[in-house]
DNA sequence: AATCATTTCCAAAGCGCTTTGAAGGTCTGT
DNA sequence: ACAGACCTTCAAAGCGCTTTGGAAATGATT
């Protein structure tokens, strides 16, 4: 069933039809009613490419992940993310498509985006500090908006962050406060810019103590439980080993949590942890007293927020870019004590 | 730049541009090696809406996953199976797009889909035992594949699945011939089809050795870590605590781990665990030699054949639809060893 | 009853592409 | 030199929608 189809079964020209179907006053609302009828009654949905051409709109907007060949890892917080948008999206009438594209064909892969008219704008993930896909998007005049920020990037661009610096700055001082002294940093990829954050966030709080940093107790890696395990063992080996750690991912303080452990070690007693929480839906953080003390903060929400702010940014191009700066709460669980004396 | 810019700037027509860029043999290979020049040059692609209105094509698969206003999870394996499925999508110049749809829209999600022409075909995620989904999709005449089966559904449909009933019966049998009798299954949701059947496959084990299966040791729920937790946890205050677990996936195995160290056991002396692995970029499980025993299985594969055969599909309507079973290893890691005397 | 302003509706152009049916050019064989 | 056969190219229609510019119908005003 196409427009000719039910302006003919109706009588009505496909004018009047497409009118009515999308809300224009030079149709009576009687006439917009008998439409509206027939068409839930056939089941009528205007054709989205004949629609977009008509347009220049496509009501999509593109989410490109990029995959090196060599850490082939798909961002656990993704589905959660775009779970968050898709509400938003959905809401709107907009389609979310995806494209996972090798990190060396990611500008082309831009570029093609723009050039098919796929989509209408763009979320981008996992900046990096210095990000040259953003100037790229610039240039390419598409709206997008970026999912964390690129610290080496001058220029203005939408984004939507959390708070990372002072999630762990907070993280670290609550140690502090603790009495503890010998703190671990088991941090993300430092090449991203959401690490780097948090890391400055570790270091701001242990100087605002006169604390030195220990660089033996810094760590950045992919987020894995392999490597909070790893880590954790090795350090907790030492003969002045860390009394806690703060973790960048839940995952990762899973792996942490299971070295203390293994080491006959009680968690929150004879070693404190506090890991950030992205509030993932198969991850969750026990029950009502949560299991790990953590700096949480719902990356679902942020899929929300970066969707209204991309199709507000799509709607009136002309108000200036959207800046949100999520803040993660600091949430008290049975991971953290007093430093042991 | 459009087809009509490129060919005035050719001084050829639309039609001979169109063709020699889509390898049509009516045109010389000299005009077509100019024309794709030029096409280079100018950074032209041609608009996806404008193709896809004249074909009748979109080039594009839509993946619905839906999702309970009850439970929202967003699988955890999702990530990895679209992750697959997108290298082959983007071999053949397909897009892939994305609804999160509340399972109570999921009838009309794919109605709208079929009627706006958004995709090509669909990738049916995590059928249950019974699924009303696949008669729809059938009904509306659009190519589509199931990630999974649907043990009630009585008429042909094209799926990609793993052999999770073997799987299970070969990691339960695994465990009885290490001499352990007293088994637990912590198992996915049986509503849906693929803990179903691993569930036959555990309860065929134990019956081939005569062993009748004991309710209390059987368990089913979302897979979290803390439903593994608990359940291990219970399971080991026992009077008569089982020796071992099948666990039906890694992030609660992480959870059953957890409760066996809490107890001051250590896994693979004292208690036994075998997990199924669904080779998850951010869950790798361990080195060279694995940490859990599991039944392996790579859900980013499945997401490869799936997205080939739905494309082989929508290519060749009249080929008998693909069924494709993928069996899982059996890997020996460090979890497992003879049941204590 | 004639005029004008509204309201309600429509025919047709256009979005950027593919594809049909046909025409102009070039080459063979006689 | 000409018909026939091919190679190469093109104009125009059509995909399903929106939207412009305008016309018909209705109602209000003189």
């Amino acid at each position: 069933m196409n427009l000719k189809e039910l302006s003919q079964e109706l009588g009505l020209s496909q004018t009047t039809v497409s009118r009515a179907l999308n809300g224009y006053p030079e149709v009576s609302e009687a006439t917009r009613n008998r439409v509206r009828l027939a068409a839930d009654k056939y089941g009528y949905h205007p054709n989205a490419r004949a629609k977009g051409l008509a347009t220049g709109q496509s009501m999509a907007i593109g989410h490109v992940i990029a995959k090196s060949t060599s850490h082939e890892m798909v961002n656990p917080i993704f589905g959660d993310f775009i779970s968050g948008a898709s509400e938003v999206y959905a809401q709107h009438g907009y389609d979310m498509v995806l494209s996972i594209v090798n990190d060396s064909d990611e500008a082309t892969a831009y570029s093609n985006l723009k050039a098919k008219g796929t989509v209408d704008g763009i979320i981008l993930h996992g900046p990096h500090l210095d990000d040259p896909r953003i100037a790229h998007l610039k240039s390419l005049d598409l709206p997008f908006l970026v999912h964390g920020r690129a610290s080496h990037e001058v220029g203005d661009y939408a984004w939507v962050d959390v708070n990372n610096r002072r999630a762990f700055m907070r993280a670290t001082a609550f140690l502090l406060d603790l009495g503890h002294r010998r703190i671990a940093l088991i941090n993300g990829l430092e090449s991203m810019d959401f690490a780097t954050r948090r890391r400055d966030g570790y270091l701001g709080a242990l100087q605002a103590r006169g604390i030195a940093p220990d660089p033996a107790l810094m760590r950045s890696a992919e987020m894995t439980e392999l490597y909070g395990y790893g880590s954790a063992r090795e350090m907790l080996g030492w003969n002045a080993p860390p009394t806690a750690f703060v973790v960048s991912s839940m995952i990762s303080a899973l792996g942490v949590r299971r070295a203390i452990e293994e080491r006959g070690l009680k968690l929150g007693r004879d070693i404190s942890v506090i890991t950030h929480d992205d509030d993932l839906s198969y991850l969750q953080n026990g029950g009502e007293v949560p299991i790990f003390t953590a700096t949480r903060s719902s990356v679902r929400l942020a899929g929300r927020r970066a969707a209204t702010h991309l199709l507000d940014l799509i709607a009136h191009p002309e108000k200036p870019l959207a800046h949100e700066l999520l803040e993660a709460e600091l949430m008290v669980g049975q991971s953290t004590g007093p430093a042991p004396a």
